[in-house]
DNA sequence: TCTTGACTTAAACCATGGTTTAAGTTGTAT
DNA sequence: ATACAACTTAAACCATGGTTTAAGTCAAGA
């Protein structure tokens, strides 16, 4: 079975050491292995799982969510539906968030319109 | 000319008065009026300026970075063209970050369909 | 006149999400 | 043997974006 070294991990995601221990840490990276001299063992399982992290990450969740996720995780199978209802309702946060940037944007798209206006006058001048 | 109150740019708005002073302290909404009572005057403009400024909060820009943008509109329209550059930049990295977010929703749904089909077979047993 | 509500200020405080530092350990190459 | 790289830890530190507090002012109504 291979493992990763956090450097490996590091490097995988483009996502520095020292996160990676922070996120150990906080306990999103739940049993990670050490070799005989200490250092961070990760399984492939966990590279993966370190990729769900990640899209939880840049979906916005917090730190605190993705920790109840990870230990429902642990927990077992009976947390499933705990699961699939936080991720079902992160889902709508995230599709909400997209909405609320998208419509943002228009606003700053007639900013971009405008100003491109006036300069263009400003040359015809 | 209508003024507006900070209760009533803070409703329109629906931000906390806090936030509008802290905004005012770091200098996103620079020239706002007092009455005798030294109480905030809003007006016309500046209402719909914090609009802009809150369409650039909801894309995430940084407060160093809208402030640099009020001042260059303080500054005058010779700015117009930094103005542009600025705000293509930033619609640049807000559509990179709609990506992102999109991108990694896809993996979150595999989860719910997954976690979905599970239940599923739970129940068929 | 007195109270009340809606403000004001400066400064302290807080949450979030890391990053950096300092001091130490280990395995490998020279 | 020794030096070096690649780790380790706990704790301090930092940036960002506000929020809260304490003490005070003012205008309007009872």
């Amino acid at each position: 079975m291979k493992y990763y070294s956090i450097s490996e991990a590091s490097a995988k995601f483009n996502i520095p050491e020292s996160t990676l221990r922070y996120y150990e840490k906080k306990g999103l990276l739940p049993q990670i292995k050490r070799d005989k001299a200490g250092r961070r063992l990760f399984s492939e399982d966990q590279i993966t799982f370190l990729g769900i992290i990640i899209y939880l990450k840049n979906t916005h969740m917090p730190i605190s969510d993705i920790k109840q996720y990870v230990d429902w995780v642990v927990e077992g199978d009976n947390t499933i539906e705990l699961r699939l209802r936080m991720f079902k309702n992160h889902k709508q946060a995230v599709l909400a968030e997209i909405s609320l940037m998208t419509e943002s944007l228009k606003g700053i798209d007639k900013k971009i319109t405008r100003y491109t206006k006036l300069i263009q006058e400003r040359k015809v001048e």
